[in-house]
DNA sequence: AAATATTATGTAACCCGTTACATCTAAAGC
DNA sequence: GCTTTAGATGTAACGGGTTACATAATATTT
């Protein structure tokens, strides 16, 4: 591996002097500068980041905590923040916490001895306390952690309420929904969203709301178990995507015609959504931009010293796709 | 940040006393490894990485590139390669390369100049003159890049013949083949073995080839051409998953009965398969393992001095789900 | 008891950049 | 012509670990 001395020796000046050309410091002589540069290409020189890291405590890496990039949703997002960090000349970590706060632990450690610059944490487990120790900046995307730590989010609450307000706006009678896992934060606000517009119906059962634990098949089960018992149901909203299409499933397999006899709308707006047939009618979360608006604010966390934490929220937005009847049309039974 | 200083003067020793302690070099004293231990814990001290790193060399950091994560056969590899790497104590990178060289190129000088300790490369376009120039351990994953370079892949040819051969076992007779990019590798080892088991039919014609992109959309769009042009064809053998379902989307969209009319299997095992009714069949590549056993070769060359390179090559193996007939079931037309 | 081996610990160089500080030259100001 | 200032460059400390080498204290061998 050359060196900056190896750089300095044959341009015939001080290292320093190399540091200086290279960052663009301090005073240098145009004709010393040509005399640097032409012996960091003949060397095809490159400064040892690690050694740069060491001085200046920063590292030029970010991190991303998601739970699982198995699960659909995460990829769009990281993809979003690997290129906006990429294009600042940030590496891009990946850690999959499996929502474990052990797992969480360990990898806030291990990110701290390498002096990561920002993290971008997606958790429905990870405590402020476990954070508050942390000295990195730190983004809570897609779920609140911490009072005072920056956040980018979606409107659950009004957003599955918009869902329901669709759903009988295109004649549904009997609502039901398919919600996520308890541990996870969404969960709450979503059904909060639904409860919000079907509590004081008269037809609303509790029983009507049942878990898919964000899980395809079990949502499936979920929801074969529900339309057995509750027939009359026209209508669900699913907690997300993933669970949607799983719901799609067990339609078919229990001979019932969507959109014509149920009517599904689920959450999320990834691209699962729409390879099936019939496509998922979703509220769709602008993911890559929100991804994208986390990277840009641990960015700005990391370069501003005086930076504010702040909390976005973006709309989530009705995609009307083959699942729910169109409006107007008869209910066919 | 405490240091390695703030705990030798707490313990009364000097500093390297407590490096030896921490890794377990060298001799020392049971009563002093004792004090220098409870320093440790008492500072709540943990080593600059950073500083280790400079020094050895080395970062315990690994990279994965992959041409693009939200391309859904990716997030299982990344997670099997983060799952090996992260259990040995290395932090996982992922870069998106989007098949460009210039980003790979980009990628492979800034994971040198952080001292990165090996690479899994996914990549179509990547030379072997590009990677020869680098010291860093890599693996060529899922693609073979240079002659002399380990890599993890599976039988594609084969896989692809053992599909077209299972579309005639039940009974097809005008077998159709949507490939993937020119540019792509498995593109061409796939096609080859669908010629293997088609060139000599007399019904063949290479217009039942056409391109799908490895899209989604496209694979619909190319689907729907073929369809119309050729309606003869009863079987498609299809380049990956994710044309796979966007054929079956093809199909409903022009009212041709999947697999009474028409077999469709695919290539790949990518859990969308699943969610999509008919359920597709598919020559499923084991993705964890192959993602796993690459993290793994790569650690045995990171820790091996006299590590041989080698070529590891899995099967693929048949699921039959419902896009294509049961075998002996009579063809409904 | 002397010689040798083993255990224990410290000193300082090293990894490779960056930058504060010192030094020196040449141009500008008076 | 002398002082001041800007421009140019070098020296060396620094960041925080690791380890070769030196030294010292015990333990073992003969």
């Amino acid at each position: 591996m050359t060196t900056i001395k190896d750089v300095a020796k044959l341009a015939g000046v001080s290292t320093a002097t190399v540091s200086r050309v290279m960052n663009g410091t301090g005073y240098v002589n145009p004709s010393t500068k040509k005399k640097v540069n032409s012996a960091i290409k003949q060397l095809d020189y490159r400064p040892n980041d690690v050694a740069r890291s060491l001085f200046k405590g920063k590292s030029k890496m970010i991190a991303l905590f998601v739970p699982d990039i198995m699960n659909p949703f995460f990829p769009e997002l990281a993809r979003a923040v690997e290129d906006v960090t990429n294009h600042h000349g940030y590496t891009f970590i990946l850690c999959n916490t499996d929502d474990e706060i052990e797992k969480e632990q360990t990898y806030l450690n291990a990110l701290q001895q390498k002096s990561v610059d920002g993290i971008i944490i997606v958790s429905s487990t990870i405590t402020k306390e476990l954070i508050s120790k942390i000295k990195i900046p730190i983004i809570a995307l897609d779920r609140i952690i911490g009072a005072n730590m920056s956040s980018v989010t979606v409107n659950n609450r009004e957003g599955a309420r918009e869902a329901v307000r669709y759903l009988k706006s295109i004649g549904c009678q009997r609502i039901a929904h398919i919600c996520g896992p308890d541990h996870v934060i969404n969960t709450a606000e979503r059904m909060k969203g639904y409860l919000d517009e079907v509590k004081d119906e008269d037809w609303f059962l509790s029983s009507y709301i049942v878990s898919g634990e964000y899980y395809f098949q079990t949502a499936t089960q979920a929801m074969k178990k529900l339309l057995t018992v509750h027939p009359e149901i026209d209508g669900i909203f699913v907690g997300n995507d993933l669970m949607g299409v799983g719901v799609l499933k067990g339609a078919k397999e229990l001979g019932i015609r969507v959109p014509d006899e149920l009517s599904v709308i689920a959450f999320d707006g990834i691209m699962l959504g729409e390879t099936t047939t019939p496509s998922l009618t979703t509220m769709a979360q602008p993911i890559y931009e929100i991804g994208a608006r986390a990277a840009e604010m641990l960015l700005e966390q990391i370069n501003d010293s005086k930076y504010q934490s702040k909390r976005e929220e973006f709309t989530v937005q009705l995609i009307e796709r083959q699942s729910t009847r169109k409006r107007g049309e008869s209910i066919d039974r």
